[in-house]
DNA sequence: GCCAACGTTGGC
DNA sequence: GCCAACGTTGGC
């Protein structure tokens, strides 16, 4: 199983509109870098949910629910469908994430502008700890 | 509000 | 094919 990170805008699309509707297409994907990640997901890997702007903190845990299929019309592009597990009992925020030299390679922090990045085993041991969430 | 990072575009 | 200019994004 693999861990990844996905981004959004709480105002846009946050967590609470993910527990609404009991999973979304995570679609609209425009980036090369981030759409290559997108289609090595699997059903059952699990992802974090980053609140990006105002919020800045990793607020929950989703798992992909299917794996990817095509997203728009040129078929250049993808998006899988993501389904929530459990809210972070304690978000971590990004100052926090930084100041953890064990996340000192952790994808998000090293390319900030990516919205959908890999997170290694260890590193996802890690956020879940600092989250307190089950696993 | 500004800046850094970086992807995209267009002229050559 | 190169690279400068420009646009977008996110964080500070």
């Amino acid at each position: 199983m693999a861990y990844w990170l996905l981004r959004s805008e709480p105002d846009v699309y946050g967590w609470d509109d993910l527990v609404r509707d009991k999973g979304t297409e995570w679609d609209g994907v425009r980036n090369y870098t981030a759409r290559n990640f997108i289609k090595e997901m699997q059903p059952g890997d699990r992802a974090i949910f980053y609140h990006s702007n105002k919020e800045k903190a990793a607020v929950g845990v989703m798992q992909i629910a299917r794996a990817w299929r095509p997203d728009g019309d040129d078929g250049k592009w993808a998006s899988v469908r993501v389904e929530p597990v459990e809210r972070l009992p304690t978000p971590v925020s990004l100052a926090t994430m930084k100041s953890d030299a064990r996340l000192e390679k952790l994808e998000v922090l090293r390319q900030s502008r990516l919205s959908v990045t890999p997170v290694r085993p260890e590193e996802w041991e890690i956020l879940m700890e600092l989250g307190g969430a089950g696993g």
